[in-house]
DNA sequence: GGGGTGAAAGGACATTTGTCACTTAAAAAT
DNA sequence: ATTTTTAAGTGACAAATGTCCTTTCACCCC
């Protein structure tokens, strides 16, 4: 049973056992409990991170208290607050462990160094960028053209296994719905 | 007074004469008149576009006959299909021209070379697209947080030359409100 | 320069979704 | 096991926004 980074990888571009071990260890794993945070707003954010085992959210928070979530990530999932990743900026969203985790953590330096050193995981990164963007374009599109019970429903067929997983609250918040309207379409 | 073209490229990284002239001897002039289409469902997207004069949006229609409009683009912006463009699939969006336009045409193939040709080209596009990936993000978030009024008002705040110039019907469908919700905002 | 065409404004009403208050159920803590 | 905390379900009502229809305005185009 091959490392589920490898096979994440592969799904773009194969590697020999060299390239996947040289890529390895430049990750540092990482434990956290249920309910830590990874990520606080306002933090600078070094690294990103690929997660084995558990579930997060990013999220932020507007000047009512009310949450929206930009994203999950479960198993073989990535998630990093980009934009403070990328510019090292102070991060405007926070990141929190639904579960407890086990994550692999790549610096931004070590990020670049693989970039350069090994043009397969400069291409992985780049399609995975690009299918980022479309992902988000019709995440966009679904809420400007979608009612309510179109995204809901939406969203548990393209994530069945989240949807058992993850607290409705949380859904409702990534949906832009109210949890009680999640109630309510969950009834019939 | 420089090419807008250049001033573009130009605000991520300096370009010597040679270099910006080597970069638009790859463009060719497009010139299309008001109500035409630029790009229609289901076409093969070849080029993508820099816009020299004039306006354009990108939009689909729904099977109920709604639209949504994903873009705008008028001077110094671009556009195209992103994804049509990249992976060589047809296209699920229709981009025309909402007054008489001149463009600047960049084929598939030309982007590619430059990119590979001259590194600041190639570094141009990823900075290009990783703002797209922020800008849209933003756009989400104010989607799924805001009211309709907080939605036109941004967009007023942030495009007050597009405000002006464009049909209400549209900046709606932009926005994911009806058309009567813009006219009561505007009212007051 | 009058007739036609498309865009915007406005009112009446319907629908969707949010808000609040309360109850029930489930999970965590001791 | 019992208590405490947290999440979910429910109903009544309110607010925001959509839909439909009519009227007005502005701009083209012979």
């Amino acid at each position: 049973m091959s490392h589920p980074l490898r096979t994440h990888i592969e799904a773009v571009s194969k590697l020999t056992d060299e390239e996947f071990d040289h890529i390895l260890s430049h990750f540092t794993p990482v434990k956290l409990k249920k309910h830590s945070s990874l990520v606080r707003e306002g933090d600078l954010v070094k690294h990103e991170y690929f997660v084995l085992k558990g579930c997060l959210r990013s999220y932020i928070t507007d000047n009512t208290g009310k949450e929206f979530t930009y994203q999950f990530a479960v198993e073989t999932w990535w998630i990093s607050e980009r934009e403070a990743f990328m510019k090292h900026t102070p991060a405007s969203t926070a990141i929190e462990c639904l579960e407890d985790c086990q994550l692999l953590a790549l610096s931004y330096e070590d990020r670049e160094k693989l970039g350069r050193e090994l043009w397969k995981y400069e291409h992985y990164l780049a399609v995975k960028s690009n299918m980022g963007y479309v992902a988000l374009q019709k995440r966009l599109q679904l809420m400007i053209m979608g009612s309510a019970k179109e995204r809901f429903e939406n969203f548990v067929h393209q994530y069945p296994h989240l949807y058992n997983r993850i607290p409705k609250t949380h859904i409702a918040s990534y949906l832009g719905v109210s949890r009680e309207t999640i109630s309510r379409l969950y009834r019939k």
